[in-house]
DNA sequence: GATTTGTACAGGGTTTTTCCTGTTTTTTAA
DNA sequence: TTAAAAAACAGGAAAAACCCTGTACAAATC
């Protein structure tokens, strides 16, 4: 144990072999500490009343049962705003990593960089506040300047309705019956929805709103 | 260092960060050392020509790229069959669990369990050559007498090929040119695996291929 | 007040899907 | 070898999906 003060973190990720094996890294790396260990933002909650310290620094993972990680950052924000949160997630999907970077956190790392990364990220954020890899700065700037990856082509409220049952085995009259509007209306619709995203069928449009999350799914 | 011999362990997993980690949770397991790590299949058949040292046991993450978990086990079954192969996967997909052991894998780990579980199941493997959980034991249970799991309801190759090029915006005629067959024969399959599964209609049955992960996503 | 914009809806046509009921060909097995 | 089973294929028809163009009407904008 060194007398210098080190940095306190806190491991939120609900695969605990992962937590656990990350907390042994991070203990490696000198000038930091793991605090605790939470399987979810529920279980962090609790367990941020009860300990004694707060962390520094909280590694956040993304996916989670329970209360996943934009949730919980969310909520961080609001009770904790001091603590620097940085995202850990399995995949680099960009809606993900914008998403917490606009919901405020401080860094996204993908779980399969190296070592190295955690520990250069880790010291970086201490010094600077936050840390953005190559990776993770490129999508942002792609996302400043086509904001065709922010907004995206936008649905409306019934279009997004209609997208959703169309994600069924419901025709299109059936579709029309229960949004209480004529069949030719729900026509318009899928015209319109298949020219701006450039779809052939209804599969097509499927395929789209599971890739984009428009559905929720399993 | 302790003088007495430890067990040798490599780690086969393209996520970095979860390797190295994992890499120091068992250094710190008495008993145990880990020779090396691989990031996937190709980089381990590497590795072990130019190791000096053949691990006793592997652990073997199952999906990576350029050579996943299951054609690399096949082929550390013939290459190095005295070597213990255990499985590590994110997902409890009995699908995979099942296609693992039936490999000829000793034991299956999921990456949410508790590390003291990994020491427990690296110490039995030691012991008796293998290492079961409750509940891979109770899903090759449920496998052995229902085999509505192991079976369900199946399809043969032109069946599977299809229903992957129906998750597409294809036509069935343009599926049937694709497969060589005429559009007959596909509107035959079609109707076959409707009326076996109960759907309605395409999307019906692109919903079902997702859910039972009889196609790639993402 | 006039014009643009957005939403709901229609006519009317083509293509694709879905469904039912067969026949022919190939494979398997007795 | 021969009967049975499985796979490939067809005719024909209704329903659904797809596509284009155009109108009615309200709300927002100029």
């Amino acid at each position: 144990m060194e007398v210098t003060k080190s940095y306190t973190v806190a491991i939120v990720d609900d695969h605990l072999l992962f937590a656990s094996s990350l907390e042994k890294l991070i203990g490696s790396f000198k000038g930091f500490q793991v605090l605790f260990k939470a399987e979810n933002g529920e279980d962090l909650k609790n367990q941020l009343k009860t300990q004694a310290q707060i962390p520094q620094i909280i590694l956040l993972d993304i996916n989670m049962p329970i209360m996943n990680g934009f949730e919980t950052l969310k909520w961080l924000k609001i009770k904790h705003p001091q603590v620097i949160v940085l995202a850990l997630s399995m995949d680099d999907n960009e809606m993900y990593i914008l998403r917490m970077l606009k919901e405020g956190a401080k860094g996204y790392f993908l779980k399969d960089i190296h070592p190295g990364e955690l520990e250069t990220g880790l010291n970086e954020v201490i010094e600077k506040g936050f840390y953005y890899s190559d990776r993770v700065t490129s999508i942002m700037v792609d996302a400043l300047h086509d904001n065709k990856m922010t907004s995206g082509p936008s649905f409306n409220d019934n279009e997004l309705e209609f997208i959703q049952m169309a994600c069924s085995e419901m025709t299109y009259k059936e579709i029309a019956e229960k949004m209480k509007l004529s069949p030719k209306t729900i026509d318009g619709y899928r015209q319109d929805i298949f020219k701006k995203l450039g779809l052939r069928n209804r599969v097509g449009l499927v395929l789209y709103a599971l890739k984009n999350k428009l559905i929720e799914f399993r």
